[in-house]
DNA sequence: TTTTGAGTTAAACGTATGTTTCAAACAGTT
DNA sequence: AACTGTTTGAAACATACGTTTAACTCAAAA
């Protein structure tokens, strides 16, 4: 099946040009020349270009999507009554997060530097379609951190919240740079593991602030 | 003296449209339409776009950064030998920033942006740019975060402060965006100090997580 | 064998972009 | 009032972009 690899190439091409550029300063012709493929392939295949860009977020949306949704009906299951910790939910969502991006870093930057946009991006196809296909999984989970957070005013959760969003969106959208900087300044090397590592612990605890 | 007026009104024009929309997405002829000027001044006056975004951002970043020094300067004058808390630092920092954007939220929500997009984009101008004129200030502020903890490990220090950065960056260049959300969602409304006094303290308390 | 239809290709289309040009208007100086 | 260097104006330039078209390939169905 030549179409299926077109459509895969075409994806991996975009995803890891996308990770190292941005979008409007990656263009149609850059994605199918390095994807080895014709340029008209992406609208054949696609229909446009915010069709691809969508197209590409949509390969880890779908399976993150559905682990974390897995792993909360599991415990609910498993442990009802049982009031998860903010550690406990970071964990669930960490986990999902480098499963489904397992052995290419690539795949966890463009992923936050996407969310990123489209919080971004004011007029943005992106927002729109992000906050439709994300919006269950996001009140859900705020469901959770409310549960786990029960004494917090509502709106200093929310803000709290999106604080959270924001530190894993910008270091590990910009994690590359950021460990070649740690090289340079510190001469030690650091791995996407190290970074999550110190990451929610920094999360968790202010959260809990006061 | 009409070449000022046309500077400024450009600049002006930039910033706003480049806050609302991003930089790839803003053209010159947005920017010089919504100026009221013609389309040639841009490049007469700052020689190519690349220029205007960074004469942009040297608008904020030179009173900016004049002001954090002053601040640092005057207190190891006043106070020396006194170590400054993270608060005290975030105070600091803080301050300067809605003194510098004072009564233009559009201000602070470019300034953040470009610092967003200086860190992402991989081969940018702005990073090089930012690098550049931000490098001895940024050391100045690191070593005071350094005094204030004492304990941490210099890596994992290193990635705290990135994630402060991070949860500032995003969140204030998106601030018009939650606000809408937050409104929507809580029906309550609230201001651009209400979230940096939000911000602070969860900044703080994860510096010194554990 | 012929037909069909999805997939690919090269070329072109229309548009939008950043930039340049050069003549006209202007302000300040002599 | 004439000159000079600076700023503005309308137009054009060259290029890059996303998208569309129409001819072509080729395997599977009829």
């Amino acid at each position: 099946m030549t179409q299926v690899d077109t459509v895969t190439r075409i994806l991996d091409a975009a995803e890891a040009l996308f990770a190292e550029r941005g979008f409007a300063e990656t263009s149609l012709r850059s994605i199918t020349t390095r994807a080895d493929v014709n340029l008209a392939a992406v609208n054949y295949h696609f229909g446009s270009k915010k069709a691809l860009i969508q197209a590409v977020f949509s390969r880890f949306l779908g399976p993150f999507y559905k682990l974390v949704e897995a792993s909360l009906d599991n415990h609910e299951k498993t442990q009802p009554d049982t009031v998860l910790s903010i550690e406990d939910i970071l964990h669930f969502v960490a986990h999902a997060m480098t499963a489904v991006s397992k052995g290419d870093r690539s795949k966890l930057t463009i992923f936050m530097r996407l969310l990123g946009l489209a919080y971004n991006q004011g007029q943005g196809h992106l927002r729109k379609f992000l906050q439709r296909e994300y919006r269950s999984l996001f009140r859900r989970v705020m469901a959770l951190v409310t549960k786990a957070t029960p004494d917090l005013d509502p709106m200093e959760r929310f803000w709290r919240f999106h604080f959270m969003l924001g530190s894993a969106a910008f270091t590990l959208s910009s994690m590359e740079h950021l460990m070649a900087i740690v090289e340079d300044d510190l001469s030690i090397k650091c791995t996407e593991e190290d970074v999550v590592g110190y990451l929610l612990p920094f999360l968790a605890a202010g959260i809990r602030a006061k």
